[in-house]
DNA sequence: AACTCGGGGCA
DNA sequence: TGCCCAGAGTT
């Protein structure tokens, strides 16, 4: 690693506004109709693709809608449900676990406290986040992978760690768009900012960016 | 800080 | 065939 010579200013609203344009829409592509779906499939979604955790979801949440109902289930059971997703074993556990949480403590509902949510099993802070942003409305931003990398290129946040690199961008990125741009940041990962190669050919950000301007070799068509 | 869990999708 | 996927818990 190269020691970085990072921009003397970042052009945050810039970086921001070029999100909005890019992703209008962009939005949580995971499957869920109320608080309780989300934190399972946000739990699901760990290592796991979106696409793979709706197609198990569907079948689970039709015949389980309810964590009391969950609670019905072996682990498994569970277990046989979500086979198709990556460790599903830890899952099939931690998510019994919290199942019975809820019920014996919440009354069977999804706590809206970041150290309650976070006390569940196989709950931390990234999955936190996620519901209390997008199931509650309560302004939180979630830093995965793809939030973590496209910030670090973009330069809006120069640690490798989530925690950091959260309280970076919540510090940089108005309180009411911390929602959108952790989707944008996230859509942005998936379709451009990629791991491997990323495509800074067909990237608006280019301008702004610290890594496009130094990786030329990386980019690809 | 480094491991471990982990099957499926995709180049 | 190898690498990665909207992480979290344990050592």
């Amino acid at each position: 690693m190269q020691t970085k010579p990072k921009p003397k200013r970042v052009p945050t609203r810039k970086i921001l506004d070029t999100l909005a344009v890019m992703y209008p829409d962009a939005h949580c592509e995971l499957d869920y109709r109320n608080p309780f779906e989300l934190l399972i499939a946000t739990i699901l979604s760990a290592q796991s693709t979106d696409r793979q955790v709706n197609k198990v979801t569907k079948d689970l949440f039709a015949k389980h809608p309810t964590p009391e109902s969950f609670l019905q289930l072996t682990e498994d059971e569970l277990a046989e449900y979500i086979r198709g997703l990556g460790l599903f074993r830890n899952k099939s556990k931690n998510i019994l676990k919290t199942c019975r949480i809820l019920v014996e403590e919440y009354n069977g509902e999804v706590p809206k406290k970041r150290e309650l949510l976070e006390k569940l099993p196989g709950v931390g802070r990234k999955t936190a986040n996620v519901v209390l942003s997008n199931a509650f409305g309560i302004p939180a931003l979630a830093v995965d992978t793809h939030v973590q990398r496209v910030s670090n290129r973009l330069a809006l946040a120069d640690s490798e760690n989530p925690l950091e690199t959260e309280r970076q961008l919540m510090k940089k990125v108005p309180r009411a768009e911390w929602s959108d741009t952790h989707h944008r940041l996230i859509w942005h990962g998936r379709r451009i900012c990629i791991a491997r190669k990323p495509k800074c050919s067909l990237c608006d950000l280019l301008p702004y960016c610290w890594y496009g301007k130094n990786e030329t070799n990386t980019k690809v068509k």
